[in-house]
DNA sequence: TAAAAGACTACTACTACTATAGACTTTATA
DNA sequence: TATAAAGTCTATAGTAGTAGTAGTCTTTTA
């Protein structure tokens, strides 16, 4: 049930775009410093940020000073749209899919009981990824550090 | 979230194979007649029951006659035992893994946002195919055709 | 007008997935 | 005991997807 290293990576760079928002900063990031605080290829993660550009996710700004910034608030965009700009629909096998459904060929769907356990986990998955905002995430790891007394 | 050609013909082979146990047949089912039942490529299909014979999840007796039948009890076998020996760890992350565990590379696992949440994501995953065992799924798969009226 | 930044396209190396093929072994039974 | 039915095992091949590189173009600011 792998996470691709573009699903990775994508979500990362999200996470770190959330962040600024939150201190009031300036919420433009170069790809560069994303790239070098995640030990990532810039040039990897520049068609990453570019497709999550075009689905509506991110605002850029070009030229000197320019970056990349979110296009809504952390709370309005969820991990599930960034996963499924990126690594495709959440469902293990088609035919339990909610966003691309195809016929999986088993002889009968409706007791089909791979197709209902599967079912279930793309269910749970859809779950917390559809129901977990960046800023839900940057929240999280804020409660993290106070707790172990970080930074 | 794929799961593999590999992992799912596995699985429903194993589901096929749980059926007769519960209806007192002859347990004995051979590859050709699961392959053709549902569709599948009997040499891919003898790849995947042999990888499943080797860990122990199978037995098969050689010549007329012969076939595949479960090593132990249908109540005994769960998903995740079989998930795991066709398509590996459940995690989508290594860094989240219980069987695997690798670190990930990322500035501070403690702390990271997105290990948290994949975290989740492999513990629902897990939750799921680790308490659904082949008797769970065709006692599921009854009930359906039950409700269905069929057969 | 130069430098800093993103935009876009093409391409490449590698790996994993999905098979296919074939030669071999075991077993029942006619 | 010969034959056919079944699993065993290993090699290989085509394909698609993944992960990353490279290079050129465009926009913007100072």
């Amino acid at each position: 049930m792998r996470l691709s290293k573009r699903g990775e990576y994508g979500l990362r760079a999200m996470i770190i775009l959330a962040e600024p928002v939150e201190k009031n900063a300036m919420p433009v990031v170069q790809i560069k410093e994303i790239a070098e605080r995640e030990k990532i290829s810039a040039k990897f993660l520049e068609q990453i940020l570019l497709a999550l550009k075009n689905a509506g996710m991110l605002h850029s700004k070009m030229g000197v000073g320019g970056g990349y910034y979110l296009a809504r608030s952390a709370s309005e965009i969820t991990l599930g749209q960034i996963f499924r700009v990126l690594d495709g629909p959440i469902a293990p096998i088609n035919c339990v899919s909610q966003m691309s459904y195809e016929p999986c060929g088993c002889p009968d769907e409706q007791t089909c009981g791979l197709r209902l356990v599967m079912g279930d986990v793309r269910n749970a998955i859809a779950d917390i990824l559809d129901n977990t905002s960046l800023a839900d995430v940057t929240k999280r790891q804020n409660t993290v550090r106070k707790k172990l007394g970080i930074k």
